[in-house]
DNA sequence: CTGTTAGCGCTTTCAG
DNA sequence: CTGAAAGCGCTAACAG
């Protein structure tokens, strides 16, 4: 019924290792053999059976990527970064590599499940991004499922997580504390001292970094810390987090968002509670989407490099980029300083 | 080394057929027999060999979902839908499947690669998400390639997308065509007969649609056509092409964009030369994405059910809900009025 | 309800 | 450089 390498072999009149051979293009084969076997190919229209490849090979050539929300520019673009790092020049068989992303959307459960699923497609490789959750008994399973995965030949990168130790996985990792640091100083500097702080989801890494650096910033200013709300990392999550805060303290003359997206929610609060950014009130964000240099006004925040991060941990997972020195890298944010940021009114 | 089914059922004292049986739940198994089972399995912490499942059963669990650009929330909201039909409760194995997500950066090479990549897997279903390329050499490979994977047993869903007869195929595809009338007649009703139009990539169905679109409106009120100017679906094409109009026609009141991140991208080109949306010029975007009621002023544009398109896909893909009558669904858009549009200046 | 028996389609030593 | 043969780990009849 369908196409077979032995079907191939027999019109190429070669045997069936030989076609897998010239397949592979991993073994010496001689030119003309090989064109013939290629010319059985096309002839046949036949496609390699990646189930029996990858079983016979003990190895396949899936790549996962793993994200908390697929829906959020932050993770599309580190996704397709890692992702324009593999498929060569569209050539035939070759170095191609599936990169799969599977959404996880921030479930702990999903995320193991993910994991399972493509340990049990024997993944070449597995990028998993954006933050952790930090709850103790499922970093603990996340820690042994890594650790087998690892055991089992997957190479595994961490892209925007901290390091997990013992699991042989490789980390890139933001310096979130590092950027929210700034962020606050730079708040500090223009003369903010009421500052309100929207935090992403509780037990999560980002969100404990970046609040640890703003919380950073505002004791080595020697400044009281003001209100803070938890919330997811969405608009919706932005715009009520702004009332609470706003209804918590009406004089707060300063907003820090968890993110760009959550900013873009708290704006839109202060507009509709007839406050004027900044003159009224600073705002700002985090990561530097690309959207965010649009909005009026554009919006302070802190650029993450995801574009180069995401291409990086592409090509450690193809093999193509030595691990950085310990397994760990730390990846600095760049603080952008815009429209929505400016002295508090006086 | 690697444990196995054989192992399994070795401790479980049972045969490897059984062992298959009760991970399969495709087959009654007495109930004391699976529990000794699933001990077995979790006491040797196995995990299901995919490959070897696939090659043996000769399907597989994969999904895939090729999306034109992952760092666009336009396809990130599709994809994450599709997915969120997928794995139940995150129970053990079950009915769970590995949603895959392909993306083709919009390359009609990489589209075709992945489908080969997809049919290599003996993936059970894809679903392709957004508008088709329309070169007639591609438009033939693809429909040839959907045909072979459709016999090979792969269900084929096109999603926001127009149909591809003759290939078993199913479409669920968006009126892009009545949604960009609708949205022309908009610009109409308020008096605009001068307005600039941002196309989408040449050769693209959904350029060509709300192009089309535009055009019915313009010629049902007798309006000349104005400038229009095509580019990628991204901020920077729209920022360009908008100072190219202005450039082309100082005297646009109004300008109609591809999509609402390119609409972002002409805002900024106009407020840059010192224009008020809407007072000088009316901006309209498309699909309306979440930050598109966020920006200011808010954005007018047609609303696109993505997710609830995304999640009928995945539904259809599952096999858990009945393909459209015909094989073809048309999904309307729903104009969205917004700030972003007004009279003209007199 | 459970065990036995063949493969699924490919890769990979091992010879030649 | 090429062929023969032995599985990779699982599923699916077919008996019992």
């Amino acid at each position: 019924m369908t196409v077979t390498l032995a079907d191939v072999a027999a019109r190429a009149q070669v045997s069936p290792a030989t076609v897998s051979r010239v397949l592979n293009g991993n073994y010496p084969v001689a030119a003309a053999t090989r064109e013939r076997v290629l010319r059985a190919v096309d002839e046949l229209d036949y496609v390699l059976n990646g189930p029996a490849s990858a079983l016979a090979a003990a190895t396949s050539d899936l790549v996962g990527v793993l994200v908390n929300d697929i829906a959020d520019p932050f993770f599309g673009i580190m996704a397709g970064a890692v992702q324009s790092e593999f498929g060569g020049p569209g050539g035939r068989a070759g170095g191609e590599r599936l990169a799969v992303v599977c959404n996880t959307g921030g479930s702990p459960e999903r995320e193991l499940t993910y994991l399972t699923l493509l340990q049990r497609q024997r993944a070449a490789a597995v990028v998993i991004t954006g933050g952790a959750v930090e709850d103790p008994a499922h970093a603990e399973a996340m820690a042994g499922k890594l650790r087998r995965l690892g055991e089992a030949g997957t190479r595994i990168i961490l892209c925007g997580r901290p390091p997990v130790p013992d699991t042989g996985s490789i980390a890139l990792t933001f310096d979130n504390r590092g950027g929210g640091r700034r962020l606050t100083e730079h708040l500090l500097d223009l003369g903010h001292r009421c500052i309100g702080y929207i935090a992403g989801p509780e037990e999560r890494t980002t969100t404990r970094h970046r609040l640890e650096g703003h919380r950073d910033a505002l004791k080595a200013a020697g400044v009281d810390e003001s209100e803070t709300v938890h919330g997811p990392y969405d608009r919706q999550s932005g715009y009520e987090a702004a009332r609470e805060l706003l209804r918590r303290d009406p004089d707060v003359t300063a907003i820090v968002a968890a993110n760009d997206t959550v900013a873009l929610g708290a704006c839109a609060a202060l507009r509709e509670a007839g406050l004027r950014i900044p003159e009224d009130v600073s705002v700002a964000g985090f990561d530097d989407l690309p959207f965010s240099v649009d909005v009026v006004p554009a919006l302070t925040t802190v650029r993450l490099p995801l574009h180069e991060a995401g291409a990086r941990a592409g090509r450690i997972a193809m093999g193509r980029e030595a691990e950085p020195p310990g397994k760990v890298a730390v990846i600095p944010g760049e603080l952008m300083v815009r429209g929505s940021t400016a002295r508090p009114r006086a």
